[in-house]
DNA sequence: AAACCGAACAACCGCGGACAT
DNA sequence: AATGTCCGCGGTTGTTCGGTT
């Protein structure tokens, strides 16, 4: 068979995602969900493939990505899964809550195969066993790789310096509502040309619970709405929110968010207040 | 101050598996 | 069973940033 190019119409975007790119991709998602990756570019009035777009969500855009440096604990366990898994990077990046399969595979490059050709090939180390880079292939490492997958994904502190600082840590649903002072000192006085706040990247959101992502937030008894393009800015939603980037979005009130109102309302705290700019919360 | 260099990381590419028709 | 489409994964590349000379 004969596979069709990722990007075959001509005038599709590569590269760097914008401030504006993920914001609409970010509200697109929350609205709709992301069902179909290939139709979404166009629904969303993106110029971008749906590779791209899927790339750019489950690498940096999610929710639930932890962001800033690896703990000590984080990295000795990826050296572990390593041993144990090989590249499997999205394996490893599953017993890893917050950390996705490009963060890791990009920190065992950069640090860990460095950090472990420095360590003596001592048998009494967790990490000094023989590596391999291919996947295990036998019956006794495919029942060992069992045994890992039956394992409760890994929850690890941040605790070294650089984590504990806010340039670098997750902003938790908690710290929001109790310092909110802190999120817009960061928004306001780090920002760079990127139109991102350094110390603010759009990872940094209260975490929400499943079903804020798997809901369809917007209803509308009319029907669905098949153009974002048209719902976004559209005068038949209950209530407005200005999004810095452009679009005006509108969603219903505080039940679709999820569990917790605080958390939503951090949520979107943080999200308008990446471009620098106080929002106009919704009326919950 | 400018040039250079390496580290870090975001993003792309191509392949293969899963699933639908 | 064959074919087509979509998605996820791993490898790789390109860009940015910070440190050094």
């Amino acid at each position: 068979m004969v596979r069709a190019p990722c990007c075959e119409k001509m005038g599709l975007k590569k590269g760097p995602w914008t401030p504006e790119e993920d914001q609409i991709l970010i509200t697109y998602i929350q609205l709709y969900g992301h069902g179909n990756w290939r139709a979404l570019p166009k629904q969303a009035g993106l110029l971008r493939c749906g590779k791209s777009c899927r790339l750019r969500w489950t690498n940096y855009l999610r929710p639930d990505i932890k962001r800033g440096n690896f703990s000590r604990e984080e990295e000795d366990a990826i050296i572990n899964l390593h041993e144990m898994l090989g590249n499997r990077w999205s394996a490893i990046a599953a017993r890893l809550p917050g950390r996705t399969d490009n963060e890791i595979k990009n920190v065992w490059h950069t640090h860990l195969k460095k950090r472990l050709a420095k360590q003596p090939q001592d048998s009494s180390t967790p990490t000094a066993t023989k590596r391999r880079s291919a996947p295990p292939t036998n019956t006794f490492e495919y029942s060992h790789e069992a045994k890992i997958n039956e394992l409760e994904p890994m929850n690890f502190p941040s605790h070294d310096a650089a984590s504990e600082s806010l340039e670098h840590r997750a902003v938790s649903p908690q710290e929001c509502s109790s310092d909110l002072s802190s999120t817009i000192t960061m928004a306001d006085n780090n920002s760079d040309n990127s139109g991102y706040p350094k110390a603010e990247s759009p990872g940094n959101f209260p975490e929400m619970d499943e079903n804020f992502w798997s809901e369809v937030l917007w209803t509308e008894d009319s029907g669905e709405v098949n153009d974002f393009s048209a719902a976004v800015g559209g005068d038949h939603l209950d209530q407005e929110v200005q999004i810095p980037f452009s679009p005006i979005v509108s969603m219903e009130p505080v039940h679709s968010f999820g569990s917790n109102m605080h958390d939503n309302m951090d949520f979107w705290f943080n999200l308008f207040t990446r471009a620098g700019e106080l929002p106009q919360l919704p009326e919950f």
